[in-house]
DNA sequence: TTGTAGGCGTTATCAG
DNA sequence: CTGATAACGCCTACAA
């Protein structure tokens, strides 16, 4: 800088004035300037530009794996908000060894992020994102903790849910299964809110439903769709209201290997849409979620903390149902 | 820092010389410094750090796009080398409109990053690349710019699709379609070459098998495969070698739409074995890529290259074909 | 073994 | 409008 300053014949002050329009510049001296920094190729230090404003146009990301596309999605919403804010997106993969109360809290702490969009997804304990939420600014994003009520960006799962499971008692079914989400988690528990509302709508006792407990992975979706549908054909479910696609993929699996057809002997239904879930056959009915959107949104969420502008993000984005083959009315003769 | 020395009763410089063990300091005083820096959870300041010690512990991951499997893998592989190390993971993700060449290298500029891994995937342009380089150090992941040697981790592309091009015509099938890569891409130039081989090993004339130039793209594998397929049965190729998963699986899109049987009438292999790809029906006969390593190795050598440590990663990684339910021998009476 | 002081590249304050 | 100058928080000779 002071090489640009000297090229300009101008002081530092005056480079700095120009690079920030922080001051009042001679025209003829601010053209000096920019000159001197294109022929000198020159650009501002970061880190001491972090360190003299205290912040650093940083904010990290927190995904549990982005190899799940759901996940993904989110993180190009998030990173699309923050470059259109000109800020950088650290890329936080916990360790699924180790303590995670200590490597994220790390994160905020040395100050290089200014806040974090936290994805907690399969189940990040609550206790080390609260640790990690006294260093500094956190959204949520896709999950919500009861009783601390941070700052998150949700959508309508309840809603969601019970869409697609009123679809699938229009279609007749009587006979059905849960797979769900880990309780702890809170999109667990308002999807399975939500199934057990249209199946009260429906004038069924939803307490009736069986509930198999899974952990939003696709092998537990296989295992428990074993565990659900292993029994007399007279008395199995006939459909299967699986609380997120991967699972969903994993009973379909199971089906498929066990000769059961979907959906002629077995509806299914997931949520999340992901993109693959309507490549598969049978194309899944599923739930589809803003997931770029809730990306985006909770970059701004954030960035209005950061400026203390109070913004109650607390609206649920919408869901919407995908109708695709993966539901039928149930087989002749059940009840 | 100074509230720590002051809280130990020390100074800050012996502060210091404790956090970095870069001095020595009496064991007692230390334990005191310790326990100053755990009262007062004090840590350091990042942004001072990388201002005097000129390197910012970040690296830059360039990536066109996460919601791609294979892209979303080989950036686990990058954060999981770069966390090992204790190093900050940037994701970016060029603005799909808009001067590449400005963007990425803005990157590096700001000395907010210390080096770069670039994932260029569809195509990126090599001039915005070789601007990037001129500011620090970039390792190319699964692609080269011939001519230019930048160091590169990529895997044996050629020797991979020379083996499931080998597979296929050792069923017996002689009329063969190629769905290749963007040309100017490396790595659909290997592929392409490992198919000709492939054919020429089989006693045919390469240059009568037709090439389809695709992008990478699911949408164009579908169009392509109607080109390719849209003909009288008897001269319609028997198999398609699909130069990446995505334009396989749209090649299987418009087959399914088509009426026609896969694999019983048309065999169709692809590259890159997306983890859906054995999800889909039927399961894609294809050529696994160590994407995680990839993305590993390339920080590896990145580091490397910021210690001058002159690490020619030049060895390809090695493919391993995926035999799967999309080839079968061609319907009999084809020639 | 410890402390003091200077500087890393910016920005902001305050005289001119 | 412009230019010295003092921080920002840390590291590291160098001196004690």
């Amino acid at each position: 800088m002071k090489d640009v300053a000297e090229h300009a014949r101008v002081s530092v002050s005056t480079v700095s004035y120009v690079l920030n329009d922080s001051g009042p510049v001679a025209p003829e001296r601010r053209n000096r300037v920019l000159d001197a920094v294109r022929v000198l190729e020159y650009s501002p230090n970061e880190s001491a530009r972090s360190l003299k404003r205290r912040s650093a146009s940083t904010i990290g990301l927190v995904v549990p794996e982005l190899t799940n596309q759901f996940f993904a999605t989110v993180a190009e919403g998030v990173q699309k908000a923050a470059s259109a804010r000109d800020v950088l997106v650290v890329l936080c993969v916990p360790d699924a060894t180790g303590q995670p109360e200590e490597s994220h809290a790390k994160l905020l702490r040395g100050q290089r992020l200014d806040g974090v969009v936290f994805l907690s997804g399969t189940g990040t304990l609550p206790a080390s994102i609260l640790e990690l939420s006294r260093f500094g600014p956190v959204v949520l994003v896709d999950e919500q903790i009861p009783g601390f009520d941070l700052p998150a960006v949700a959508c309508d799962s309840r809603r969601g849910a019970r869409e697609v499971a009123r679809h699938v008692l229009d279609q007749g079914h009587r006979r059905i299964a849960v797979i769900s989400g880990p309780s702890a988690l809170w999109t667990a528990q308002q999807r399975l809110a939500g199934y057990r509302e249209a199946v009260a709508g429906a004038g069924m006792d939803p307490d009736e439903v069986p509930i198999l407990v899974g952990d939003y992975r696709q092998a537990s979706g296989t295992a428990l769709a074993d565990q659900a549908l292993s029994r007399p054909v007279a008395q199995r479910p006939t459909a299967l209201l699986c609380a997120n696609d991967l699972m969903a993929i994993g009973a379909l699996e199971y089906c498929k290997s066990a000769g059961i057809r979907v959906p002629e002997d077995v509806s299914i239904v997931g949520f999340d849409d992901l993109p693959l879930s309507s490549l598969i056959t049978p194309r899944l009915t599923t739930v589809r979620q803003p997931a770029h959107d809730m990306g985006y949104k909770a970059v701004t969420a954030l960035f209005d903390l950061l400026e203390n502008k109070e913004s109650e993000l607390l609206g649920l984005l919408p869901t919407t149902v995908q109708l695709r083959d993966s539901v039928a009315p149930p087989p002749a003769g059940s009840p």
